[in-house]
RNA sequence: GGGGAAGUGGCGAAACGGUAGACGCAGUCGCCUCAAAAGCGACCGAGUGUGAGCUCAUGUGGGUUCGAUUCCCACCUUCCCCACCA
């Protein structure tokens, strides 16, 4: 029997030892000049937010493999990490704690960083940077700068969210209820002049490159071409009666029903409202108290009110095509951000207009029926809105066309009328990024008394996020803040004003991964060579939260600086992405706010990383959402200590047994067990290269062939065997992806000097995987009927003949008829009878 | 309302056109032990049979196929995302 010792993997002692030698060894770090081929691991960019739980070691856990695992098969991987460190919970602490955001987000990163190197990643932190340093949001400032002078940040004004007693503008999560989450005020809207991107620009762009983006989900293309939303219609005019040459512009992606216009339903912030009420006063207190009612509403509101109401104006327009003159309807149900804040109604064709007419007792005329060219209306009482294409009726000399050709002809006659074109609308705006907020990224804009709106010059990068302001909860802290706003006009050395707002953080996270690349250039952003030599992310990593904003507007970003030829290559900066699932515990997400996380340090201590991470790879596939179980961790501690029982007592003899070449095998459990090490690399290497990363499977494989590794060493006869000892010190190699830890513990137990990760991964040698006898399944009619046992490669015939001699198959065979035989090389053979 | 994903043992799951349930968790039994824990071994979808086995079984109903968990259609259920975008 082997020598007698209490056999336990102490991941206490080890798991720590081996972070700090991988530190100092400096073994995750990736070199610019590193011949091998490039490969970019990416997670999104962390939010500090304090504690971290299982459920964010789920996400860096896949991550951290995928890297491992790459780099491995011999690739120069290069795997960053920093920190999303603007934002609002920063700003939160301060105002209700007297935190300093500053302060309060250092902490943190400290503790995430300390809780991230605790999970055993492997990381190239000399990267590392906060999106809060100065000489990262510099950056942020000097794109935005670059974007002004392409005309793709303008201002505009835009509605916010207003506090009368705070007096400040909330984000729309600090709106409960329609009230202020401090004081409970009733929130306002108010107008202010805003910077937004230009997204809208890139719109046709990025959604045909959604196209070419075959690594990424489909669900996630599909969002974000929902996201986008293009539509094609027409934009045309309609006079109002009586107002000189006031028109009303409408667009719409249904012309063809033009003739069936029984109203016009405008938002009540359009602008031909107040001249209407101007020229044609009577209803002019309706409407205004009306438009009153809504605007203390956000859209969310007015949206989720779901009932449409609205007014009559008190004027008429003229359907250009029909001359009929029609009431003019100020309504909640008319975006004034979407298309041109007007609507043609038509009761008949939409579901909206027919709801607001039977409503408002409003005319419903029914121009498009279904059909061939019949001519035919159905009914004068539709119960609901006909939507769908069909022939034209009741429509002067375009009667009788398809809806599809009436569309083109309807736009082509309006055309030649100057009345109107075919247009494009997009379902997203532009990118608003004003905050008024503090802890963000200063918008670099001065407003001088005798210039203007003044940009700040580059050489005066970064405009500093001043420290110690007050935080009161009222008003905004830089607004509030006289010694950061009263600057100095660079053009005319006159006084001027800042402007007091910070940037979106979505901003920060738009180019970072770039930033990585060249992540302590006090010069420029990034170097261009070195940029676009690593770029694009091979592969991306995250939640399926992102799945629109973020991944939008890094995909925007990415193009504007491919425009501007800030790096070179495909404009589009993200191969491939992954989409995690959850992690749910009692049913629900792992949540802080749910009050369910079971945290990172207690896990660590108790069970230790490898086993940690074993669990969050084994228990489902990655995409899956994944019940975090207690029992379930147990079961890889008992893993990661049958690991250690089987292999450790052998480990300086396994360690002398050669890798480079298969062993020579006695006898079955030999073969069997150097099978199962190359079945467990072939899963390894499959999973990878699929890009499904699986790893649920491989660690199944894992478990099999440590399974049979625990039979053989414990079996006298067979723990000193040439295979065994091979398997042995073939195992950390391909454990090392998954359970770090222990497979360096090993292999330097095995007398390597050099890490076990810098290691070449295995191939799968098909030579292993073969098998000397294989079982060929036989059915009768598409049933299992018997199995026989042959070599492999053997032909039909013999099969057959096999075949024919088992009784469960002679059952179901004698006395009847072979019609048919279908076999399947070294797996089956299907006879059909009659 | 629109879009997307998914329904397999007591549980997480595997197989994804070819032996359904690998592997793990829970459970049952055995060995070891004074005993327990740990460890090791066996069993572990349902019905039926002494047994070899047979029958049923991958949400429901159809279809394609020699053969369907896998592909197609419809329905049911659950989850996610977007929700008045003219």
């Amino acid at each position: 029997m082997l020598e007698e010792r209490p056999l336990t993997y102490d991941h206490r002692a080890i798991e720590p030892a081996w972070q700090a030698r991988w530190e100092a060894d400096g073994i995750y770090r990736a070199d610019d000049a590193d011949p091998r081929p490039k490969y970019y691991v990416l997670e999104m960019l962390p939010y500090p937010s304090g504690d971290l739980h299982v459920g964010h070691a789920k996400n860096y856990t896949l991550g951290d493999a995928v890297a491992r695992m790459m780099r491995m098969r011999g690739n120069n991987v290069v795997h960053p990490m920093g920190w999303d460190a603007f934002g609002l919970p920063a700003e939160n602490a301060a105002i209700q704690r007297g935190i300093d955001p500053d302060s309060w987000t250092r902490q943190n990163i400290d503790n995430m960083r300390r809780q991230i190197k605790l999970m055993g990643t492997g990381y190239d932190w000399t990267r590392e940077f906060a999106t809060c340093d100065p000489e990262y949001y510099k950056w942020n400032q000097w794109f935005f700068l670059r974007m002004y002078e392409r005309g793709l940040a303008y201002k505009r004004e835009t509605p916010v969210n207003w506090c009368p007693h705070d007096q400040t503008v909330l984000a729309n999560e600090q709106v409960h209820d329609g009230r202020c989450w401090r004081c409970g005020h009733l929130v306002e809207r108010r107008n202010l002049s805003q910077w937004n991107f230009k997204i809208t620009d890139y719109a046709d762009r990025l959604l045909a490159g959604i196209d070419r983006l075959d690594g990424w989900p489909e669900r996630i293309k599909t969002m974000q071409r929902n996201w986008i939303g293009r539509s094609e219609g027409a934009t045309f005019s309609f006079d109002i009666e009586g107002i000189g040459d006031a028109r009303i512009e409408v667009f719409t992606t249904r012309v063809d029903t033009v003739f069936g216009v029984t109203f016009m339903a405008i938002a009540p912030e359009h602008p031909i409202v107040a001249k209407i009420l101007a020229a044609i006063p009577p209803e002019k207190a309706t409407v205004e108290a009306f438009a009153a009612s809504l605007s203390s509403k956000s859209e969310l509101e007015r949206t989720q009110l779901m009932e449409k109401t609205g007014v009559p104006t008190g004027a008429f327009a003229i359907n250009p095509l029909s001359g009929e003159r029609v009431p003019i309807w100020v309504t909640n149900y008319v975006l004034a951000e979407y298309g041109t804040g007007a609507v043609m109604g038509v009761p008949a064709h939409d579901e909206r207009d027919f709801e607001f007419a039977q409503k408002h007792g409003l005319p419903i005329r029914q121009v498009i029926v279904p059909g061939e060219g019949t001519g035919e209306l159905v009914a004068g009482d539709l119960t609901e809105a006909y939507c769908d294409d069909g022939v034209l009726v009741n429509s002067a000399q375009f009667d009788g066309v398809e809806s599809a050709d009436a569309r083109i002809a309807i736009i082509e006659e309006l055309e030649s009328r100057g009345r109107g074109k075919m247009t494009v609308n997009f379902r997203f705006r532009d990118w608003l990024i004003s905050r008024q907020r503090y802890w963000g990224t200063p918008i670099p804009m001065l407003y001088c008394e005798r210039d203007g709106m003044v940009p700040v010059p580059d050489d005066q990068l970064p405009v500093v996020l001043p420290r110690g302001v007050a935080f009161t909860g009222q008003g905004s802290p830089l607004a509030n803040d006289a010694a950061f706003i009263n600057t100095t006009c660079p053009k005319c050395k006159g006084p001027a004003k800042r402007d007091p707002d910070t940037m979106d953080t979505f901003v920060d996270s738009s180019w970072y991964f770039v930033r990585y690349l060249d992540p302590h250039d006090s010069t420029k952003a990034f170097d261009k060579a070195k940029a676009s030599a690593w770029m694009p992310v091979d592969q991306y990593i995250g939640g399926a939260e992102h799945a629109v904003m973020h991944l939008l507007y890094a995909r925007f970003f990415y193009m504007f600086m491919i425009d501007a030829g800030y790096i070179t290559g495909d404009d589009e900066p993200f191969t491939r992405l992954f989409n995690q699932g959850t992690l749910l515990r009692g049913g629900e997400k792992m949540s802080k706010s749910r009050g369910n996380v079971v945290g990172i340090d207690e896990t660590v201590e108790t069970y230790g990383v490898d086993a940690m991470r074993l669990f969050l790879l084994k228990a489902a596939p990655p995409e899956d959402a994944l019940e975090w179980t207690d029992e379930g961790i147990v079961g890889r501690v008992r893993f990661i200590q049958r690991v250690w029982r089987a292999c450790e007592p052998l480990a300086a003899e396994a360690g002398r047994t050669p890798l480079d070449q298969l062993p020579a095998c006695a006898g079955d459990a030999q073969r069997a067990l150097v099978r199962a090490l190359h079945l467990a690399l072939k899963s390894a290497h499959d999973e990878t290269s699929t890009r499904r990363f699986h790893y649920n499977v491989t660690t199944a494989r894992l478990d099999e062939l440590v399974n049979l590794l625990t039979a053989a060493t414990r079996d006298e006869a067979l723990a000193h065997d040439p295979a065994v000892l091979y398997a042995i010190h073939a195992l950390p190699i391909a454990l090392a992806p998954f359970a770090p830890h222990i497979a360096d513990e090993l292999w330097q137990r095995m007398g390597h000097a050099t890490s076990v990760h810098i290691e070449r991964m295995l191939d799968a040698d098909p030579a292993a995987l073969a098998v000397d006898e294989i079982t060929v399944v036989i059915q009768v009619n598409g049933k299992v009927r018997g199995r026989v046992q042959a070599a492999p490669g053997v032909g039909e015939d013999d099969v057959f003949a096999l075949a024919l001699a088992e009784s469960g198959v002679q059952q179901h065979t004698s006395g009847k008829t072979v019609r048919k035989k279908i076999f399947v090389p070294d797996k089956l053979l299907n006879i059909v009878v009659a």
